[in-house]
DNA sequence: CCCAATTTGTTCGTATGTATC
DNA sequence: AGATACATACGAACAAATTGG
């Protein structure tokens, strides 16, 4: 018999890890069922709240959600790119990185995805694009609709970044744009008179739609490396630092769901 | 009054979110102590189950660490890009990321990094480059061996993202070689005639380290370039589809923290 | 509309392992 | 070695939410 058990590990590590598996194993897709807490209580003969920490962990991590109610239990999530965003903010908390640092990917990244979906833009999204170009050309009535219309400059490279076939390439951008509005959301000290900042963004917004229509890739990317540079500019002069709480949820972040 | 408490959003979410407040306000560091479970128990007038999902959430958010005994309780964990890194994958799981994709974005990212490490390179790490190449140059007996220098050549390039000053593009960086390193790893239909694709890029890595030698940025800019497309024609020419099992902890894989 | 079944969400009490003093 | 303080784990119960009759 064994008289000692002797689990360094903890159980409901290993439960995740076996959940993980089993979702590997049997190729499971979003919306598929995976063991509930009574099933999982029954498998590894342990207690409820151990059962329910596995299934936390597993919900953090943005693999399963659950539901209440007959029928209900863990199942499993859809693909979602806000858990590793949010680690990834978690991670970037205790380092600095400031508007060079950004830009310093950026000016490499969105040439490559701007050029990348070239030739692959639908109607719809060709639409969305000229939509937001309409919307950001607006001339602004009041200093908070000036501030709006500096985020949805942003929600233009995030349309390309859905446009982008490569997963990991349009996570990247989207990650970059959103390290870039928490800074404009956090920035108190706004300079109005930096409006120009905005009519160059929508100048070169106006550039990359000919490019795309006429299919030049080589364009396209040559246009965003332009972009990129001259945004860098004016971002360097404007801020010292970014901002360092990246753990916190900011009010209207959600909203950059899908589009 | 308030006839419903109504707690629409689960009480362990509000005491995480209240704890990374916590942490932002107070400027926590890696190190400093957070609530522990007596503390928030008091706090917030609920049972330890509770605030064991909330502390278990932080904890896999990569954010605190357990410790048990006298003085134990919940610390801040020192960053740690694991967690990130994890969710990263777990994304990517649902969707399709091949190795030409991969390339997509090294083909960027790997020449920026390099170049921006040019003159930052201290001497411990260009003794660390110079043992990666002299151990990567040795003909490899056993084919298991060659294997352990396929990794080992994906190490040359994590040293570089070690020396790297910004954070997130040295993440990024290491994030790449380690989907490389899982495709290696995984790769029972290894190729054992292609050794030439070892003496290609050891040849890379000993031309970059004489332009860093030299101090020539633009110079690494462009081997490291030439050195992405060359090992992205024998990768493609490798593998048809690279494996999609992000989820699974390999063996190995934890040996690849820090150097 | 209510009632009942099902499953998660939460609480209390208790016991055990482990590290510190 | 013993006492303390903390995480870890178990079990039984109740509350809340959801579904279907």
């Amino acid at each position: 018999m064994p008289p000692r058990p002797l689990r360094r590990t903890k159980l409901s590590d290993i439960i995740v890890q076996d959940v993980k598996r089993l979702i590997v194993a049997e190729c499971l897709e979003p919306g598929d069922r995976v063991p509930s807490e009574p099933e999982l209580i029954a498998q590894y003969g342990c207690s409820k709240g151990t059962v329910r920490e596995a299934l936390k962990a597993l919900q953090v991590e943005g693999l399963v959600t659950m539901r209440t109610g007959p029928g209900g239990g863990a199942y499993l999530a859809d693909a979602d790119p806000e858990p590793a965003s949010r680690m990834l903010r978690n991670f970037l908390h205790f380092r600095h990185l400031d508007g060079e640092g950004v830009y310093q990917i950026r000016k490499v990244v969105e040439p490559e995805l701007a050029a990348s979906v070239t030739g692959r833009l639908t109607p719809e999204r060709f639409a969305a694009l000229e939509d937001n170009v309409a919307e950001c050309s607006r001339h602004p009535e009041t200093e908070e609709e000036q501030h709006r219309q500096r985020i949805l400059e942003l929600e233009f490279h995030n349309i390309l970044a859905d446009a982008c076939p490569n997963p990991l390439l349009a996570f990247i951008g989207r990650f970059l744009n959103e390290m870039l509005r928490d800074l404009v959301v956090l920035k108190k000290a706004y300079v109005p008179e930096r409006h120009q900042f905005g009519d160059s963004n929508v100048g070169y917004h106006r550039l990359l739609l000919a490019a795309y229509r006429e299919g030049d890739a080589a364009r396209v990317r040559a246009i965003m490396l332009a972009h990129m540079h001259d945004a860098e500019r004016h971002m360097s002069a404007l801020e010292g630092e970014m901002a360092n709480s990246f753990l916190l949820e900011f009010p209207g972040r959600e909203a950059s769901r899908g589009v």
